[in-house]
Parts: structure tokens; C-alpha cells; sequence
DNA sequence: TTGGTAACGTGAATCCAATTCATATAATTC
DNA sequence: GAATTATATGAATTGGATTCACGTTACCAA
């Protein structure tokens, strides 16, 4: 005898719509296929389910024990379906993020990678496009987190720290500036300075350094990537300020010099913006904890 | 989402069978079968039910849940497919009476309290609020006998008698009536007849003798318990028609009087009604057999 | 490692059961 | 008694579950 959930939902539906036809259109399905369907149940059960004496045809007695039971267990089926619901709901999202800070690829991929294995249906992505205007971005649900050191507090939006790091100065080993030990503002009057193609407020160096001081570079050359920035700052075509993080394969280099900037040793915290509502999601949680050990674990080399 | 009984079998078989391919010979399909099912499902579900790391399969976390509700919800369906089958056998069934008579309580309960032991698995219950339209009732199957003095020929419908019984005056030994040997129509004009609170036309005492005579008692009072009526009776507030077994118990008493009710010993018989199909069935059989032995019994004190 | 084996996944073909369509039959209403 | 509503039925159709045949992956043992 093969009842199925399928017979209980008919059951039910038949009581409730008080007859064959309301309950088939309910369930959307013909009156016939219902007419079928009972038939069939009754056939495996070996008895009448329904009274057909009067019309819309009523539940018999063994007819009521099986809606007793349909009453106790589909109830039990929807509490589970529904859990399913949110604990796949939990599961999925999307996490597209946007970055204002080009140096951030170097230990975004590696926390991306990790990411990704640990939440497979999490759509991930990183839209290089946004550098400007990534805060309404975020707010207009184009992207789902922006890596930022410039927190702008913003109605709607959380700024969650994820790690410190100092932007420091690298040349080459043949740069005069390499007999210093710290280098100030001052020193970069003579220098081609090697940055990312972003407007100035966007820039450490500017931002915290130079603008202050009023002063200016001899040249400023903007590159896009990392690794070509530090291939010209070794043969000498310029120098440039870089996050720590960056530059940990450069230190044990003989060909670069690394020098902190003065005065005393300038701090920035980098922060991961999102929407107030998504930052609770348990795939975000676990992308912000990544986002604050991951980096650190590179930093120390 | 829909999740059927097929996969709770399922899933509880893979769980005990400790593997896909050693559920599938349990439940009598091929491997591959299962392992669409499994996939289907997944699919449904919307997220991993097994975890595939090592190799014979695993329950994942939402596997569990699911394990949880298939081991709370299949001995429950099992629990039913056995009770239709004891039910197609004959030891299981539903009696719910239907009473017209009120006076029938009286024997009624001893009768059941012995039927009760007999078939213990049976649902027995008696409905109150079908005095009227108890035959529709029955052939509707909302119950399944019916007491009643007055039988209406229906198809569908049998009629087995029960006892009969003597429809007996009842008075107090200070009524004046004490002093007749017989009681006849008219001597209902000066006196409150206490009746049970239903139409006239069950009540014997009007069809069989009232109304036949066209004599109206000074008053009617109806009373819903019997023992309520005798104690008005006994107080000589009224006097009351009660079958014989009723007032055994006020016969040996000397503040009441009974008296045959003219012309001769009326006599009335009680049927228990049931549907044609269900006569047959063992458990109402034992029923009819105790119905028509037990009160008999009472009668005679 | 390297086969060998057991366990599971996958795609195409197949089969069967549930559904639909069209229509008949029965109950109900006015 | 005709119209209406409700259920039943048989044939055709559909679609989902199963099987078949084979590919893939983990495990074990030497």
C-alpha cells in the first residue's frame, strides 16, 4: 500500500473546498485527475474514503482517520520545507564587490579563493569599474561591498574595519633618497612618483602626506598594476608608496629600499562597506572575517 | 518544492542501509535510480542532502533534518496503512451512535462498557445532536447506528429490533390518579405531563396515546434527564410515560406509583439502525447481540 | 605509486503512472 | 422536468521515475 504526501494533500484539499471540483481547481489540476487520484487511493487502501450517497461527496469514516493523520503530518512537511527555505536563503546571495584601492587585489584573490569554496552558490564578483561613486554603488544594490580607507558615514550603509597597514615608501636601492631613513614630504620634490591611476583623494600619499605639506612631485606617472609599478621603481623610473602588505616581497630584495614615512608611522585602516541589512547575512559574516585575518597572515609574510 | 513520501522512505532506507547502493537493493531498485532520486530531491531542496567526501555517502546537516522528520513521520503513516488493513479485516472499525431515545442512556451505557472490552480497537462514541435528521446522518456516514423506536424504511438502510418495552405511566403515590388501576387519555387533562425536551412525534405517550385521542394535558414540562424527571415526579409536580426498564428502580418505591396505560399492554419496539453494509460486520453484530440481551436483563431487574 | 574493486554519478532510452481531454452519468436545484 | 452542478470513466497523452550502460571517483592492498 503506497500512500504518498500527494494523497494527503488531495484529502485535505477535498474537505477544505468541501468537494472534487473546488479542491481540483485549489490544487490546479482537472476534477478529472483528482477523480483518478481517489479512485486510485481507494483501490490501494481497500476501502471507501468518501461517502458518494449525497453530493458533494463527503469524507467516510476511514476517510476522516486519513485526514486525522494528513492533519498531523503535512503541517510537519511545511515546517520543514520552510526551514529548507531559509536555510538555503542563508546560503545564497551574491557578493559583488568593488574596490577603490587597486593595491587590495593582492590579498582580495587569495580571501576570494577561500570564499569561494566555502560558499559554492554565493554569486562572487569584482566590478574594477566602480572605483568612483562605489558608495551610491552599494546603496543602489549594483554591488554588495566596497573595500575602501576613506569611510564616507552614509545613511543605510555599515563600515566594518578590517585591518590597519602602514603605506610606505619604496625605490630603488640607486635612489639618493636611499641614505634616509624616513622619508618626509619634502623628498619628494625630485621624484617621479609612481601611483594608481585614481584621482588624488583617492591616494595615501596625497591624502595624508603631500596635499597637507603643499607639496609636489617632479612627475607622477599612473600605473595600473602592482607588479609593474614595483618593476619600475626597481630599475629606477620612479618611486612609489605602497601598502606594507605589497611590498613584503620587496624588503628582502637587495635591489629595493623600503623607508616609513614621516612623521612617526602613518597609520590607515582599510574598512569593507555594505548595506546595514546584508551585514548580518551569515556568507557576508564570514567574508569579513576572512577579510580582517587573511590580509594580517600576509602582512607577516 | 515537493517533497513526497518516496523520499523520506529514501532517505531513512540510505541512512539504515549505510549507502546508496545497499538502500537500493533494500527498496528493490537499482542504484542509479536512487541516485536520480537523491539528485531530484537535492534539487528540490535546493541544497546538498548527502555529503560526498568520502565514500560511502554520508548524511550532510540538512540530510539530518530531513532523516529527522522521515523517522517521526513514516511510523506514523505505517501506523495507518495497519490500521486500514485491521480495519478491512473486521477487528477495527468506527461505532458512533445516534440516539432518539433519551431514556436509552440508561442501557445503553452498561451495553457499551461491555462492548468497549470486547473490541477495544473500535472508535465508539455517541452523538448527541442528531435527535433529528439521524437517518440522513447514518446514510452520510456521520454516524453509524441509530437508536429509534420509529423505523422509516430507506433503502440503504436495515432495521434490527432490538427488545420491546411498555411505554408506563409514573406518579406519585399522593396523585390522585394512584387510586386507577389503568391510566387512559383523558386522565392527562388535569395533570403536567414531564416529557423529554423533543417534538411530539417521538415521544410515545403522544403517538400512541395523546394524539390518537385528541387529549391535550394541562401542561407540558420538558426535562432533559430522567432522573431529574423522576424526582419531580416523586415531589408530584407532574407525572411522566417512561419506558419500563427506566423505572424499575421506582417500582419497589413507596412514593411512587406506575400504571399500565390503556386500552391494553402498549407495546413498543426499539431498533438500532444501521447501514445494509455494515451489518454484517462482526463488531456490529456483537453490538446488535448485546443491544437486544442486556437491556432485557435490566427490564427484569 | 599502481591496479583492482566497490560506490556513486550521468545521459539516453524506456516504462509506467498520473494527468488531461472528451464525454457519460448521477445528484441537485429551480 | 429541464437546467445545472458534481462526479465517474475511458482513451490518449504527458512527464517523471526507473533502468541500462557506462563513466568517474574514492578506497584498499600490495
Amino acid at each position: 500500500m503506497y500512500i504518498e504526501l500527494r494523497h494527503l494533500r488531495t484529502i485535505r484539499a477535498i474537505q477544505q473546498a468541501g468537494g472534487l471540483a473546488r479542491a481540483a481547481e485549489m490544487m490546479n489540476m482537472t476534477q478529472s485527475a483528482l477523480s483518478h487520484q481517489v479512485a486510485g487511493l481507494e483501490d490501494q487502501v481497500g476501502m471507501e474514503l468518501f461517502v458518494r450517497r449525497s453530493k458533494p461527496m463527503t469524507l467516510s469514516s476511514a476517510g476522516i482517520r486519513l485526514l486525522r493523520t494528513a492533519e498531523r503530518i503535512l503541517p510537519e512537511i511545511a515546517a520543514l520545507e520552510e526551514e529548507f527555505q531559509s536555510l538555503r536563503s542563508g546560503r545564497t546571495g551574491r557578493l559583488h564587490i568593488a574596490i577603490q584601492c587597486h593595491a587590495c587585489y593582492d590579498w582580495l584573490f587569495p580571501v576570494l579563493e577561500m570564499f569561494r569554496h566555502a560558499w559554492p552558490e554565493v554569486d562572487v564578483d569584482i566590478r574594477a569599474g566602480l572605483a568612483f561613486d562605489s558608495f551610491p554603488a552599494l546603496l543602489r544594490e549594483e554591488v554588495d561591498l566596497v573595500i575602501s580607507s576613506n569611510p564616507e558615514p552614509l545613511p543605510g550603509l555599515s563600515f566594518n574595519p578590517l585591518f590597519d597597514y602602514q603605506p610606505t615608501f619604496v625605490a630603488s636601492a640607486l635612489n639618493p633618497l636611499a641614505a634616509k631613513a624616513m622619508i618626509e614630504a619634502e623628498d619628494f620634490r625630485d621624484q617621479t612618483l609612481i601611483t594608481y591611476p585614481v584621482s588624488r583623494d583617492k591616494l595615501d600619499v596625497f591624502t595624508d602626506l603631500l596635499t597637507p605639506a603643499k607639496v609636489e612631485p617632479r612627475a607622477q606617472r599612473p600605473v595600473e598594476l602592482t607588479a609593474v609599478i614595483l618593476m619600475l621603481v626597481g630599475s629606477n623610473r620612479g618611486v612609489a608608496v605602497l601598502p606594507d602588505w605589497v611590498i613584503r616581497d620587496v624588503k628582502t630584495n637587495a635591489d629595493y629600499i623600503t623607508r616609513p614615512l614621516a612623521p612617526g608611522n602613518l597609520t590607515r585602516r582599510l574598512y569593507a562597506a555594505t548595506r546595514d541589512e546584508d551585514a548580518a547575512k551569515p556568507f557576508m559574516a564570514h567574508f569579513l572575517k576572512l577579510g580582517r585575518s587573511e590580509p594580517m597572515k600576509l602582512q607577516r609574510g
